[in-house]
DNA sequence: CCTCGATAGTTGAAGCTTCAACGATAATAC
DNA sequence: GTATTATCGTTGAAGCTTCAACTATCGAGG
């Protein structure tokens, strides 16, 4: 069937698109000495979190987000702090170095590639039909 | 501008969609005790192809394909050739055993997750918004 | 209290990814 | 023909990712 094909080739579109999309940044990134995954973590720090709650944005495991930590911490762009009675939990916070670089951070991660081309009612149609394809997952 | 939010919404949304679909493949995939790029290396091996063209169709740097290749090489799945004269390059070719497996592979990537819920003109219009959207970089 | 089960974060192993540097080979230039 | 330049694949370093196993802490039932 004629419809698999299409979906076969929509799955490679994605993944094309989205690799594509990743190495856009990175090269802006690259500037502020920063990669990706590191971007993604301090995007998300606009007030402190639980490294729980920092997993579950980046959609990772939780393992994952102690190496990122460790490596943003070790630039002295983010804090680990104890906030609440549960000492299990460690909050991550920005330092006044992390706010600031957040910030241009916050520029690039902004700055859509490619996709400015697109018509408005186009990038509405494309923005519906990927929210449908994300929720009948 | 709202334009600009919707586009950062967009690049969102593709980059959890790619996630989401990584991870379905990555589940069937391990029935076959294979990762989603040595999966990928094996369907683009329907012939024997020069490391370098794999790295080009995997969009990946060339030093990436030698440890996936060591890997399904090392499995017996498929082989480093001579073919050329060129001395320097290496055609990857199937093994019997390669073969075998690279049928269920293919089994595998063609079963398109959840999209299948999207009716039929939806799935044209979003092939066609990918493919502008990868065209205009 | 105290034990039992759940939860938060970490560690180590295996694999993927990119980059820079390298050795071997090939192609070009002189 | 030899020197220069380019290309192919590899290696090592750094970082990302997941999983399984672990420690520490918490919460509830006894």
């Amino acid at each position: 069937m004629a419809e698999r094909r299409r979906q076969e080739e929509i799955v490679r579109l994605v993944l094309e698109l989205s690799k594509t999309l990743v190495s856009h940044y990175e090269a802006r990134l690259a500037d502020l000495h920063l990669t990706s995954p590191q971007a993604m973590l301090l995007h998300h720090l606009d007030d402190p979190l639980p490294m729980n709650e920092v997993a579950g944005k980046l959609r990772c495991d939780p393992s994952n987000v102690t190496g990122i930590v460790d490596r943003l911490e070790g630039r002295g762009l983010i804090e680990r702090q104890h906030l609440t009675k549960d000492r299990r939990v460690k909050h991550l916070a920005l330092t006044a170095e992390g706010r600031r670089l957040r910030r241009r951070v916050e520029t690039i991660l902004s700055s859509a590639p490619g996709l400015s081309t697109l018509p408005a009612a186009d990038q509405a149609a494309l923005q519906d039909l990927l929210e449908r394809s994300l929720a009948s997952r």
